[in-house]
DNA sequence: GCAATGTTGTAATAAGATAACGTCACAGCC
DNA sequence: GGCTGTGACGTTATCTTATTACAACATTGC
């Protein structure tokens, strides 16, 4: 059905839900959104929505958009391995690119490693328009 | 008093008393922790912040981070002339520190090129443990 | 059985941000 | 002067996002 690398993983009912709720929507989906999606399946509780994404994004499933609040499916099996993602959002349609650039990435390590910085987290986000939505 | 670039530019009551408890504090504060700072100075509501931070930063003298929801004094004089900065944030001290790098930014400007993509704002936001923490 | 661990449910609340309203000061113009 | 546009300011209420605290239940290992 879903050739998703991710997908292998055995989910609670949950996180499916969740993780289904993500997969559907073509673009980022606000927890509070997710959640009144899945009222009709029992959610009633922000809380649900935040355990179930705290391990989807655990898992590498699930990215968290911080300049918007909101969450994404991976579209990428094997981002899991590597921390450093950058993230094209456009600001017209709302839809979000994920790219995974070596020289990006090699670039930010550069850079922390300079410093002595023990990196954890890599967030890079581009906002602005993308292609389609500069023609019409 | 303060050789910074910014400061040239004048501000009304409010952006000054905004911009000056960030300048004072060293690290990053959130809008509601510089509220309840200038409390004694008048400031009743979060939107008088709100509204002094979005000035502020417009005029490039202060930077949103977007992955502690949290507002910085910019620490360039020349960093209004290029959106493309990079932050260290250190997960335990909480001070950070702000970079520009040419390559990282020549790098996000050419996948964003490549990809017709019209960039409008960057937002990279690295998250670790700077070298006086570690040794610590 | 029993402790340990992990998931779930629920209510309450904290933290972050904006909408909608009205007022005031000032510059430009007739 | 009188008019108008603009921008900052103040206040209240509201909305969105996220977490704390507590209880119930299931599963595993001893």
């Amino acid at each position: 059905m879903n050739e998703h690398v991710h997908e292998a993983m055995d989910l609670t009912k949950n996180q499916s839900l969740v993780m289904g709720a993500l997969t559907r929507s073509k673009g980022p989906l606000s927890a509070y959104t997710i959640l009144d999606q899945l009222r009709d399946n029992g959610f009633r509780a922000p809380l649900q929505v935040y355990r179930a994404l705290d391990k989807l994004v655990e898992f590498g499933m699930v990215h968290r958009l911080e300049s918007l609040n909101a969450f994404v499916a991976c579209s990428h099996p094997g981002c899991d391995g590597d921390n450093t993602i950058a993230f094209m959002i456009c600001e017209k349609c709302g839809q979000v690119n994920e790219i995974t650039d070596n020289a990006l990435a090699k670039r930010v390590k550069q850079l922390a490693g300079d410093a002595s910085f023990a990196l954890k987290k890599t967030t890079i986000e581009l906002r602005g328009i993308c292609r389609t939505c500069q023609v019409a």
